[in-house]
RNA sequence: GGUGGGUUCGUAUAACGGCUAGUACUCAAGAUUUUCAUUCUUGCAAUAGGGGUUCGAUUCCCCUACCCACUACCA
């Protein structure tokens, strides 16, 4: 999610300035190799709407460059080798660097060493002079390493007690004395490959990188960053940079984390996820979050437009962003609201596409949707006006597309429809023991009979075209039922109890428009051989 | 430990140094409805603490507390 935010930020600041969205892989570190890694996150970019103007597709080919635009590529800093090497040895020419033959163990022996003495060992100007390197060593001695040796790496020689100025976009002016920072590795002999740092510069300088907006775990490496672009002498070109607050977990303390997911019940992943170990994360895509949902709400945790309004699709998002209104402090990420951004996004789709994404959900239960009255009947079908055959279990997508109307008020996801509107595909299996209970007893039952009978004799016969609307049913029943002098909820819910197993759900004059009095007649009788009439049989 | 960053209702956030600190989510109550849900109305709820500057501080400065990040031949 955090990834996503960036990349989303970082989208919508390219695009709002006219610029383009580049996508570098930076796999400079050999021993953190994920496979699928790669195609995963340009995937979750893919389903986000967040698409490259440069970069690699889910398939690992070079997206086209439109002609007006500099080709970067490649775009993988695995790729990119040959070219770091020079840069880094420029940096040693010039003094700004040196070459440092220390081992991981003695490194981390004068590491615990200073432990120890309950100090912090930094590699800098205060040791560099006791440690291995070209700086405290005779050229003659350190030259012939060079060759002899594949172990040796490159770092930086950070300057002595030097105030480094510089600005955030989001945080404003920070200032650093070198002092504190120690002389980062650049680049290493043994795989031949730089760290972040060197391989980040070098690759937005030639890549004519303007913003950088990043993670504020990487604020502390600012100043470095500052110190190589002026080493370089590039600092004319130098992005400017925004460093963006983390999202941190719904309770307690800390950032975000995989397990937090798990003990919460919601997903950290855009996309469903299986490490090396086989252990899955549940994704936002696979928990049936729209990806417009998941980009808006994730747009609003740390960004604000200055008003009220919440809802912004992508273009909407593109127009009104802007880093002045990024918030410094970390955002803590709240599944309640994440549920509700994906309510409203149910709420604003049309009826066709929410029944596209449902049928498969029908099919899957053993329903088949045709796509015209038509070919229901090709298929064997016969139809209610409405477009349902429950026997056959064949229903046409008009039908399905007037269920989802009335249910899509009561959802969250496209996967609540099934237990939201089962009753309306087939008739309920079980009839809730609570509300039976509560319902199905003494007079109540015979006068829902007799209400049901008086639906069955309303409108035109059963095969003579559409019997009657959900409108045209409504007022009649119910004066029907209030003349009578009945108690209109006993009645209605005893209804409800028959045609949908429980006392919750649509109202009744709904329920028949769409099910017809054949069904409703059906169902009449089968809760009659289930629950009985309602008279005390016991003794 | 050191360095840097941060702190407004439970959460996300708004508020040129100036109205009773606003909005959304959650939660609660009420209204509507044939039930449930929806919808509508109302309510609960915050400037971390202490100093200072100022006529006036959520806003600017300092200190304290707490949180976060960094402190790798990782990104």
């Amino acid at each position: 999610m955090g990834g996503v935010r960036t990349a989303l930020y970082n989208y919508l600041y390219a695009k709002r300035h006219g610029g383009d969205f580049i996508i570098r892989i930076e796999d400079t570190d050999s021993q953190r190799f994920v496979p699928g890694a790669e195609k995963y996150i340009i995937e979750a970019l893919n389903w986000c709407g967040i698409i490259p103007d440069e970069g690699v597709d889910a398939e690992g080919n070079v997206v086209e460059t439109p002609s007006d635009r500099h080709p970067h590529a490649p775009y993988r800093q695995s790729q990119r080798k040959g070219i770091y090497r020079r840069y880094a040895e420029e940096l040693v020419e010039k003094g700004c660097a040196y070459y440092a033959f220390d081992t991981a163990e003695e490194l981390s022996a004068k590491r615990a060493e200073m432990e120890a003495e309950k100090k912090t060992f930094i590699y800098s100007h205060a040791t560099r002079m006791s440690m291995r390197n070209s700086l405290s060593m005779p050229e003659s001695e350190w030259k012939p390493l060079l060759e002899s040796r594949t172990d040796w790496t490159i770092r930086f020689k950070m300057p002595e007690d030097r105030v480094v100025k510089m600005d955030d976009l989001i945080r404003g002016h920070v200032e650093v004395n070198t002092d504190t920072l120690d002389d980062k590795v650049l680049w290493k002999r043994a795989d031949e490959l730089p760290t972040y740092h060197l391989a980040n510069i070098v690759d937005d300088h030639l890549m004519e990188i303007t913003e950088v907006i990043r993670g504020e775990e990487w604020l502390p490496s600012l100043p470095l960053h500052y110190l190589l672009y002026e080493a370089f002498g590039w600092q004319d070109t130098m992005p400017r940079f925004a460093h963006l607050s983390l999202l941190l977990k719904p309770d307690g303390k800390g950032k975000l984390s995989k397990r937090d997911g798990d003990r919460l019940g919601f997903p950290v992943f855009p996309l469903r996820w299986t490490n090396a170990e086989g252990e899955v994360s549940r994704g936002y895509r696979e928990d049936g979050y729209f990806p417009e949902a998941f980009v808006n709400m994730l747009a609003m945790l740390g960004w604000n437009p200055g008003d009220d309004r919440e809802l912004f699709s992508m273009e909407d998002l593109i127009q009104a962003f802007s880093l002045e209104r990024v918030i410094k402090s970390g955002a803590r990420f709240n599944p309640d609201k994440a549920r509700w951004f994906n309510r409203e996004y149910l709420r604003m789709k049309s009826d066709a596409e929410l029944a596209g994404l449902f049928i498969p959900v029908l099919e899957s239960h053993g329903m088949q949707v045709v796509d015209c009255p038509k070919c229901a009947v090709t298929a064997g079908a016969e139809l209610t006006p409405q477009g349902a055959d429950f026997r056959n279990r064949i229903f046409t997508r008009g039908y399905v597309e007037k269920v989802v109307h009335l249910i899509k008020e009561r959802a969250t996801f496209v996967a609540d429809f099934w237990d939201i509107a089962s009753y309306l595909f087939a008739a309920p299996a079980s009839f809730s023991e609570k509300d039976a209970a509560k319902f199905w007893k003494e007079e109540n039952v015979t006068l829902a009979f007799k209400a049901a009978e008086f639906i069955c004799g309303f409108g035109p016969e059963i095969s003579a075209g559409p019997e009657f609307t959900k409108e045209q049913i409504e007022g009649p029943l119910e004066d029907y039922i209030r003349t009578s002098g009945w108690p209109m909820g006993k009645v209605m819910n005893c209804l409800r109890l028959a045609l949908a197993g429980a006392s919750s759900g649509l109202g009744i004059a709904d329920i028949v428009a769409l099910i017809g009095k054949r069904e409703l007649a059906a169902r009449m009788d089968h809760i009659r051989n289930t629950l009985g009439t309602g008279e005390k049989t016991n003794g």
